[in-house]
DNA sequence: AGGCACTTGTGAACGAACGCACAAAGTCAG
DNA sequence: CTGACTTTGTGCGTTCGTTCACAAGTGCCT
């Protein structure tokens, strides 16, 4: 790569970790993907404006969005592909193992154990839970379906520190509070419901009937029109309103 | 009522629809969620305050986002329920029917499928789709799968309005592009990737490894702490950017 | 009828995020 | 070595969203 770059793998490891703007760090997994897909590719540098077009975003917000992490990238140059994946793996915690504990394995819960996104980035599966006794022992992409009497042994003995929630809504604040009671401090929840956690615990929603909603909104006023603006635009997926409860 | 006021049943239909704010449309589903489940429950009245815990946000939030549909609630009372359900649904227009078409019929979209919230709020799914020969034809909550041969006939045919991928990210670009050619103007997209689309088509997508790894992130940096304030707070779910591409 | 307790709706202050545009910093050719 | 060109990183003005605090309106009780 670089040969006027000195020892390419240190390069300056201020951490400038005093806050990320939420907003950014929704973004980093995009920009993650798009790197990926990039290295996939056999690219090997890039260059912020063909990494924005890539990931669906500004340049310049890219740009902003990269400097909050430390000054990666080479003027005139771009930025290594490989380099930047590995800067931003490690400061969304993908450089660790994260143990990843599913309840309720309807069509929800057996789709999500077998999607393969999970494992790729350093989130593993170890257990998928549930009520139903005719689905126990099942098993769902290499893992048997476990009672959900089961939760808090599985949780402390598997160490898991994610929950994923794909139960019906009226069972999800019960199970809820099972699993930060037995020691899962970030749940993402499918049910359609909200949450009371802790303080300490952070929760992320995703609702499938929201996001048609929102879609039918903007489709029953001009179909997404208004703005409607020339260049190659942003993508909505996802929030910077991270957010947290508190009991 | 207020004697000022003409008709209480019309009760001024103002609509002051020169642009809600993003963010606020993003909340309304919520909204309109809480109030639901309130009917059910017997209630007929509900103030600010009540809502907004139900809902999960703060009750100045509440208060302005529902003063953007207009002036609906009464002060020293509250808000009627049913009466706001409906002023709630007719601006998300879920008063029509929502014409909605899966692509995959893998597990998330067999899923998707059989997800209950999506019949429940004037969304249809007419069509069910893939490309795999052995899954056409089985049945899957009461549709028949079809080939995904047959896409831009069923769009046409069926008048499908919105279109839900639920495909691994390699064919989900090409499967868009038909899509929209077809007639689809808002698109709902599960695959991890950007998707391409000309201006008046809407995207929204939703990413279970984003998810994740915005979760790894803020529990690498202290879980969920540094904000911890005391009432009931946010549960993050969805930001406000609303956007669009152009192609 | 009049006062009191309660709740909405909103003006205004604050803060976060976006996009522009440019200086600093680097590369490459000659 | 110099100079032209490329691309990053960022200061700044603007826009968008949230929060506070309060006036105005409503119902209830005396």
């Amino acid at each position: 790569m670089s040969p006027s770059r000195p020892a390419g793998l240190v390069r300056q490891a201020r951490t400038p970790r005093q806050g990320i703007p939420d907003a950014t760090v929704a973004r980093l997994p995009v920009y993650l993907r798009a790197l990926t897909s990039l290295a996939e590719h056999g690219v090997t540098t890039v260059s912020s404006e063909e990494l924005a077009t890539s990931a669906g975003v500004g340049s310049a917000k890219l740009r902003k969005d990269l400097s909050h992490l430390g000054s990666y990238g080479t003027r005139g140059v771009g930025y290594e592909v490989e380099y930047l994946v590995y800067q931003i793996s490690r400061e969304l915690g993908l450089t660790q193992d994260w143990r990843v504990a599913i309840v309720g394995a309807g069509n929800l819960g057996r789709a999500l154990a077998n999607y393969g996104g999970f494992a790729s980035r350093g989130f593993t599966v170890v257990a998928l839970l549930d009520a139903a006794t005719d689905l126990i022992d099942q098993e769902v992409a290499g893992l048997p379906v476990l009672a959900v009497t089961e939760l808090e042994r599985v949780i402390a003995q598997e160490q898991v520190q994610i929950g994923v929630l794909a139960t019906p809504a009226c069972a999800a604040q019960d199970l809820c509070d099972r699993m930060v009671a037995a020691g899962v401090t970030s749940v993402l929840n499918f049910a359609p419901c909200v949450l009371n956690v802790p303080g300490h615990v952070m929760v992320r929603k995703v609702d499938l009937s929201t996001e048609l909603q929102i879609l039918a909104f903007h489709q029953q006023r001009g179909a997404a029109a208004g703005l409607g603006y020339g260049g190659l635009g942003e993508q909505s997926q996802d929030g910077p309103g991270a957010a947290e409860v508190a009991g």
